[in-house]
DNA sequence: AGTTAAATCCAAAGCGGTTTGGATGCCGGG
DNA sequence: CCCGGCATCCAAACCGCTTTGGATTTAACT
């Protein structure tokens, strides 16, 4: 079933049909009427390669992703992506998600552009020598970061939440417990996020005369693994940490699993402060969360950041604009005053 | 930069062009090469709206999922998204994921036949009285099930594990170490896959001649506190289990930390037996895992079953075909010996 | 040399929509 | 009664590619 078709059944014209159907003023409210009722009877929906042809917009959006391992394929960007899905959806936009080499990467968003298979994109993940904000104002592809680019952050459009300020206040109410000796297990350090989260730890420390001890710092893929044999060696250590501050809800069972392992009691004898993206499968919620957390949910940075994007698209010369969330500090049961004191 | 251009800049036929650069015969090898040359040089790719349009087929495999949060948003997803996402894109085909609401899941079908959105797609988490797949024979939409439709084996083309075989095995494991009394933290039991492990730990069981109590046998969302909240109440009722048998890596390490903190150890006090599915984000690697598991890598599934989903595309009138790929069943450290045996 | 087959290349017709630039009919006002 | 203007509707061009059915040139064979 097509236009064609339809029309002739309606004996009306392709144009009449079409107008109709897509709300344009000039048909009156009855032939309106007749050809959304034998739409509907002969199930007719417009062809979307055909209408994509014809109108120059792809009415996608696209998400590349470096098949690598690391961070990307990870469930906080799955959550991202299911928060701009729905935002996709509620617009009639479609998600085309490509899995590419890591070398292959900007050969992806080239043949985006050219072969205009999307309308725009979204850049995950920047890292400290972002490149791909240029490549994309270089073949004029809208896109918004999801995060933000370092050098970069008033020229490009981005959702990103507070992460500096989100670390600083996790440290200082570390502090306040009476916690001196504080590790970091960090993302990896290479990515713009990780390192705002290490220089909220900083400031927060060297504000109260603290010095870092690099020597409990870490900076890696978020797994639980990562978390538990870390803690694990740092407690074992001379000088043990009395609470960690810890990037990922995953990390942080890790190191809960570590402290048990070790005899302590969480939030008790070791505190945790965790970062908590409010992934649905890592829920850590109930009257007292299990831990204490920065929380922020990326589903709605995902939400977010798609209905810029599409507000860009629709009109190209406007401003850029970017949104900044702050995550909630939310006091759990891994957290308590620091021993001794 | 179009066909169109290209052509009269290279003074010949879009015909020859465009045979040119889809490798067709009916063009000399030097033409071929001088087309080849200018498309590079001028940076030429076709518009894929356009082919789509010309061809009737529109490259693009569809994944829809309901926006709910049960099962599907989950990191297993994730993982076979990203196997899929490797064939599709070595293939040339686009995927699209369409994130619904979960009422409009049939209608998100629909779209994708009649509108021509794509030219496939895959059904995720098979139920008990499932009936996407009539729908898709309906609407004459090819597909490939991940996981199996109960009834509908022998008709559709599906990728699977062995769930059933798996998790008998691993009870086997269970009762050969001693354990009588084993816990079962399933998935939801709506669902085929975790229907099947029931079946497998519930055969091994009475095939010792051991009857199942449903008392600590649990079905739900596998989430981490899934695992803890369950584990430590089966801990402390009056007739522990020694033993858990656990559906996914992540209540794994709930359980796990539900044992430390009853003062237990993991793998000598209680045991834990879990299936994993090799994400990424949570490995079971090193010489000895840390987890006793059953393992699948779910990224390999969908790998397999994007190929077999592209070779029906390619060849429409081929028999249905399947995989059934077998667990692995590896000796970590969280299983031992039931105690005072 | 004449004929045929093979090798190249091309004009034009789709694919299924949207959109431009009229054409037609009906109305009230002068 | 005639004309301008509004409300409707339509024919045809166009989006950028693939593909059919020929046309033309070249090579090969009798």
């Amino acid at each position: 079933m097509n236009l064609k078709e339809l029309s002739n059944r309606l004996k009306l014209s392709q144009t009449t049909v079409s107008r109709a159907l897509n709300g344009y003023p000039e048909v009156s409210a009855d032939t309106r009427r007749r050809v959304a009722e034998m739409a509907e009877k002969l199930g007719y929906a417009p062809n979307s390669q055909a209408r994509r042809l014809a109108t120059g917009r792809s009415m996608a959006i696209g998400h590349v992703i470096p098949r690598s391992i690391h961070e990307m394929m990870n469930p906080i960007f799955l959550e991202f992506i299911a928060g701009a899905g729905e935002t996709y959806s509620k617009h009639g936009y479609d998600m085309i998600i490509s899995v590419v080499e890591d070398d292959h990467e900007e050969d992806a968003y080239r043949q985006i552009a050219t072969r205009k298979k999307a309308d725009g994109v979204i850049i995950h993940g920047p890292a400290a020598n972002e490149g791909r904000h240029r490549l994309l104002r270089e073949i004029n592809l809208p896109f918004v970061v999801h995060g933000r680019i370092p050098g970069a952050e008033t020229e490009t459009s981005w959702v990103d939440m507070n992460n500096r300020r989100a670390f600083e206040r996790a440290t200082n109410l570390l502090l306040d417990l009476g916690h001196k000796r504080i590790a970091l297990l960090n993302g990896l350090e290479h990515m713009d996020f990780a390192r705002r989260r290490r220089k909220g730890f900083e400031d927060a420390m060297s504000a109260r005369g603290l010095v870092p001890d690099t020597g409990i710092m870490r900076s890696s893929d978020m797994t639980e693994p990562y978390g538990c044999d870390n803690a694990m060696e740092m407690l074992k250590s001379d000088n043990p940490p009395t609470a960690f501050l810890v990037s990922s809800m995953i990390s942080a069972i890790g190191v809960a699993r570590a402290i048990g392992q070790c005899g302590l009691e969480t939030g008790k004898d070791v505190s945790i402060i965790t970062h908590d993206d409010a992934l649905s499968f890592l829920p850590n919620s109930g009257e007292v969360p299990i831990f204490t957390c920065t929380r922020s949910s990326v589903r709605y940075a995902g939400q977010k950041a798609a209905e810029l994007l599409l507000d860009h698209i629709a009109e190209p010369d406007r401003q850029v604009s970017s949104l900044h969330l702050d995550a909630e500090l939310i006091i759990g049961q891994s957290t308590g005053p620091a021993p001794g004191r």
